[in-house]
DNA sequence: GGTAGACCTGGACGC
DNA sequence: GCGTCCAGGTCTACC
């Protein structure tokens, strides 16, 4: 089944595939032409491929198999969820047009993130950035996929990201000893305990209209999230209050700014500070010096 | 409130 | 091939 579903202007889908490295991980992966597959597990519990390619003025969206009434409406509304289709991201390119570091952003579309289907499956992939190399993400992101993911009927090797309910029933022993999450483990199991339990409401935080001071608080309350997983979260749900200083932002911002002294979170903040609730964004899409 | 050290893995490097 | 060192963000204990 194939729907073309439009998005606001300005919009790109080369951009939100490329604006992180989220595309890199499973079970996300490029497909011929530039197009971006996933494997789907849908609400009826059917595991599918989505594939997204660009279509003018927004996505097509590709779904295999006999897809019924009430899974066209949750691929429709996933699909512009994960590429921001209803973001209406024009108060920062107004701010953008008068700074030279961000005035290709408006043309090139660039602002959207993109998201996973659930924040759960985004919490979990934040919490495997931490304190690890990309390449150590990919892999981890990988084997907890492969090892708890229902397969791809069609492609059994292929498997969707695997279920609050799945990573809850399976031990800390097992995360550690054959995923390979290290000390990541028990954090990443007892959010999936908390999502599958309905302790944690994970998805409400979508849509909610809690202040962004509020919502962040809400997220350091998870094991295994502290400030920077919390603002990369905000970014994704789109709040643009906060930046995700980690160690490239330090660096970024030492070379940009201070000619290559070290800096701390205090001057990366201080740095984009005037952009207000744009400070993620302008962060994110800035036009960086290559360091010497 | 601020700081130091542990957590865990994989990659780089030296021998 | 083996051992050592380092990068990376969060948590906890301590001051």
């Amino acid at each position: 089944m194939e729907r073309t579903l439009p998005a606001l202007p300005p919009f790109s889908f080369s951009a939100v595939v490329q604006s992180h490295g989220w595309a890199e991980l499973a079970p996300f992966s490029t497909g011929a032409a530039g197009s971006l597959t996933y494997v789907y597990r849908l609400d009826s519990g059917r595991v599918a491929e989505l594939r997204v390619r660009e279509a003018p003025g927004g996505i097509e969206t590709a779904v295999d198999g006999t897809v019924d009434g009430r899974e066209q409406d949750q691929v429709a509304r996933d699909a512009a969820w994960m590429f921001g289709l209803h973001q209406d991201l024009s108060p920062f390119y107004a701010l953008a047009r008068a700074e030279p570091k961000l005035a290709q952003a408006e043309a090139r579309a660039q602002g959207r993130v993109l998201r996973c289907p659930t924040l759960f499956e985004d919490a979990v992939k934040t919490m495997l950035t931490v304190n690890t190399s990309w390449a150590g993400t990919i892999r981890m992101v990988a084997a907890l996929v492969s090892q708890f993911g229902d397969p791809l009927p069609a492609e059994p090797t292929r498997h969707a990201f695997p279920t609050p309910q799945r990573l809850a029933a399976a031990g800390e022993a097992a995360l550690r000893a054959e995923t390979r999450l290290g000390f990541r483990a028990p954090s990443v199991l007892q959010l999936a305990r908390a999502a599958a339990s309905g302790d944690l409401d994970l998805e409400s935080l979508k849509t909610t209209h809690l202040p962004t001071a509020e919502l962040r608080g809400r997220l350091l309350q998870v094991r295994g999230v502290g400030p920077y997983a919390a603002a990369n979260l905000l970014m994704i749900l789109g709040r643009y209050d906060c930046i995700p200083v980690d160690s490239w932002a330090l660096k970024m911002v030492s070379n940009e700014w201070y000619e290559g002294q070290p800096v701390g979170p205090a001057e990366v903040e201080a740095a984009f500070e005037r952009w207000g609730e744009w400070k993620g964004l302008a962060y994110w899409f800035w036009d960086w010096r290559t360091p010497a």
